[in-house]
RNA sequence: GGUCGCGUGGCCGAGUGGCUAGGCAGAGGUCUGCAAAACCUCGUACAGCGGUUCGAAUCCGCUCGCGACCUCCA
């Protein structure tokens, strides 16, 4: 397969023709959520990202193994090491076990993902599930001799580690400069230098989560999970990595040592990265409470929201932005979203309506080059849009007899919507399906239609007025075009 | 303080040396009994100051403003 996708790889900074390790194999290993609480936007924003990313390689052909993990252990709430996992204080603060605690979330984390209709991954593995093989790669780091055991926890040796590798090339940091910047913080003492960073962290009695080690009970560093569970499914090297950007350092950077580290190899040969989403210029983030929940969103209840807004209104919304960009949240911008993705939407069901001709004034196959090109340019799913906005444009010219296609192109545009609005970007109709009434209204509105018709053309403006106003009451909207009436049902 | 990034028309947001991004809002027009929808036309924007160049929003320098990471976070 030649590739003509280009990726913005955050490790050399740059643009890079994607290449795959195994082609027409590709790895796609994302940092999932951690399930100690419900997601907030910026989380969505990121998975869905990648879901673009992901839908996009399997439409071009390739077949992706996507992994995707739940990190249900071995976040620390406070700071570092003296801190207590994330999931055993809520678990206490609940009165819950720790695994209901993270089952309730995960649920609810799917739950999310389905709404936007965000593609389940190939794997979803979780950290609990994966101990066994996160100490063999403690094991294999202590025997390459980049990590040492201090009373049942055991440390990964940063400046050991940095005299035969390159430590930290992904974000762009030297380990001195780290140091003089490092905080010291209390309960740090088990290190031998404020760099390392835990892999194995011994358990402290009445820590709830602990498994026995060849250390004693403890459980898994904060970093060692996704480099045991990417090399596990994806292999010693894969393809692409990704996650926020908030994640570059110290967690990704902390990964690609522990890769070195344990297997000689350091994993993705991409790097990517999504980036935040901003409220008011800063960052949403679980710490500044100013996220919302996916419910709060699609409800508008939220002091934020001036109101609801559909899961494809969102989606419509962050896939107007790169990725790589920070997108900033707000009401203006999320309304103007609504009316654009309304009328993509429209103008798609308006292809499937109109007539074809014996002859073409269109050029879909341009239209179609156009898409291909804009997601081969690292994903830019604004500039696809604009294209689908053009195609838009195209079938309501159509439509309206300002220009003609034969049928064939008619089913070339149809099913360019189908592959790069709905396929690739991931979009769906949200037209309230009511199985019962389906087939019930299309008839009961050519009755009403007509019934105006007749009043129309008896110069009875007031009834047929009444009938628009009425409709337009009970959300169905009324559209004369020189071809007829149609309707639409918002 | 260290490292990195950003600043585009009323708003959101692409582009990154010369060629219309797109969406929303606004103005005018076509159509219509009217309205809506649809379509057409329109704004001539790139933080500021210098420099490189035939030519810069796009490259370089400085200034101002904003943000991210350096601590769990997508």
């Amino acid at each position: 397969m030649e590739s003509t996708l280009k990726i913005y790889n955050t490790l050399t900074r740059q643009k890079e023709t994607f290449e795959p390790v195994n082609p027409p194999h590709v790895g796609l290993y994302v940092c999932g959520p951690t399930v100690y609480s419900d997601v907030h936007l910026g989380n969505v924003r990121s998975f869905l990202s990648f879901d673009v990313v992901y839908r996009y390689l399997r439409f071009s052909g390739y077949k992706v193994r996507y992994v995707r993990n739940i990190t249900d252990v071995g976040h620390l709430v406070d700071d570092a090491d003296s801190g207590e996992d994330k999931i055993a204080k809520k678990a206490r603060l609940e009165a819950l076990e720790p695994m209901e605690i993270v089952q309730k979330y995960t649920n609810g984390f799917h739950e999310v993902m389905r709404i936007f209709n965000i593609l389940p991954p190939s794997i979803e593995p979780t950290a609990t599930g994966h101990i066994i093989e996160q100490i063999d790669m403690v094991q294999k780091i202590i025997a390459a001799g980049y990590g040492y055991e201090v009373d049942g926890s055991v440390y990964f040796d940063v400046r050991k580690f940095s005299k035969d590798h390159p430590y930290g090339k992904l974000s762009g940091r030297n380990i001195d400069d780290l140091k003089a910047n490092t905080r010291e913080l209390d309960g740090q003492s088990d290190k031998r230098d404020s760099l390392d960073f835990a892999i194995w962290k011994r358990a402290e009695k009445g820590h709830i989560m602990r498994w026995p080690s060849p250390w004693g009970d403890g459980f898994p560093g904060w970093h060692l999970e996704c480099s045991a569970m990417s090399t596990k499914y994806l292999g010693k090297e894969f393809d692409i990595h990704g996650g926020g950007m908030d994640l570059k350092f110290p967690h990704h950077e902390c990964e690609i040592a522990q890769n070195v580290g344990a297997t000689g190899k350091s994993g993705p040969r991409i790097w990517m990265h999504g980036n935040m989403l901003t409220v008011t210029g800063r960052k949403m983030s679980k710490s500044e409470g100013n996220g919302f929940t996916p419910e709060e969103l699609i409800t508008g209840n939220h002091k934020l929201l001036e109101q609801g807004y559909s899961p494809m209104t969102v989606r419509f919304f962050m896939l107007q932005c790169h990725y790589g960009s920070t997108l900033d949240f707000s009401n203006e911008a999320l309304r103007a979203a609504e009316k654009g993705y309304a009328r993509l939407m429209e103008a798609i069901q308006t292809a499937g309506k109109a007539e074809a001709s014996n002859s073409s004034t269109v050029d879909i196959d341009k239209l179609r080059t156009d898409c291909q090109a804009a997601m081969d340019d690292d994903f830019n799913t604004p500039v696809l849009i604009s294209v689908l906005f053009e195609a838009a444009k195209t079938a309501n010219l159509i439509k309206s007899g300002q220009e003609k296609a034969t049928s064939a192109d008619l089913e070339k545009l149809i099913q360019l919507f189908e592959d790069y609005a709905f396929e690739v970007l991931g979009f769906s109709t949200e037209k309230s399906v009511d199985s019962a009434d389906s087939t019930l209204t299309p008839g009961l509105m050519d009755l009403i239609i007509n019934l105006r018709k007749s009043a129309k053309l008896s110069k009875d403006y007031a009834t047929a007025d009444q009938i628009r106003q009425q409709l337009t009451a009970l959300g169905i909207e009324i559209k004369d075009t020189p071809e007829g009436t149609d309707y639409k049902i918002n």
